[in-house]
DNA sequence: TATTGTTATACTCTATAACTATA
DNA sequence: TATAGTTATAGAGTATAACAATA
């Protein structure tokens, strides 16, 4: 009975969470703040690459972005118009190519990510570094078990 | 030192949480097991209607779904169709239109939030009551935070 | 004259299909 | 023949602009 309450008090929050991170331009606003001419998705293969630490092919940001892989190339033209990345062929495999971070795309999501993050340290500055270390690891357990529970789902 | 460490961990996990919610068919997967014939658009607009328990005005929909007016009138037309929904005019104004829920929008959009809900409730079944609990107003503490920070970006 | 909602239109994000080039 | 990537096109989701009816 009250394993039920906690739980349907949840999803409402998730709810919350999402109209948060989606609709209110945290994203926009970030990108201005430092200077980055992209749109969203132009944006997430640029912090993939920069998360990834190595330059990927154009399936690997596809497959880690969960998305396919025309929709890579085709932000791939701005990122490179706009001198952050750079396609070279992967000397492995002629058919490949290899995308890397310029200096000047590694610094744009460096600036892009501490801006972010700067904005969730400063919503949680009043929290004790218990409830900081308790959520971060309880996010991270929960997010790991949905994920285990939708791959059930197939 | 610590204080940073712990933040710039849950970033990655919120973007991985965005990820599965976003792009795992869940909604979809969900509507087709309790025989919705929606979008993901007009589900929101039933779900809604049901977290309010009560009938909306079109411009209450949207202020809640934090879209814009003509977009929710848009998918109202698909929700009346399918008899999940009845527009009538509002007896205090005459310029607007009440919401309400048909017995059919109200039983699918319950079925649609028990089959979400036992999805999260097998992902963290696992979990003590107390990981439960903890983890529930966090996360809701969290969002209220995080909600206040961006609203300061104003 | 301001507000509620609708219609018409356009833009953003992502997918599918058809193709090129290497393997 | 299968794989990596690109180009072209289509669909879903949401916004802006112009309008109608009522306040």
């Amino acid at each position: 009975m009250s394993e039920g309450l906690d739980l349907a008090a949840v999803l409402p929050q998730l709810m919350r969470l999402g109209t948060v991170l989606n609709r209110s331009h945290l994203i926009e606003r970030a990108m201005e703040q430092v200077g980055i001419p992209l749109d969203r998705p132009g944006l997430t293969v640029l912090v993939t690459l920069r998360m990834a630490d190595r330059p990927l092919r154009v399936g690997e940001i596809a497959a880690r972005m969960e998305v396919v892989g025309p929709h890579v190339t085709r932000h791939l033209h701005d990122l490179e118009r706009a001198d952050l990345v750079r396609r070279v062929v992967d000397p492995d495999d002629q058919r490949a190519r290899l995308v890397e971070l310029t200096d000047a795309g590694f610094g744009a999501a460096s600036r892009y990510l501490e801006t972010i993050l700067g904005w969730f340290t400063g919503a949680v500055e009043d929290w004790s570094p218990e409830d900081r270390q308790t959520f971060g690891s309880l996010l991270s357990r929960f997010v790991t078990d949905l994920q285990a529970r939708v791959a059930d789902l197939d």
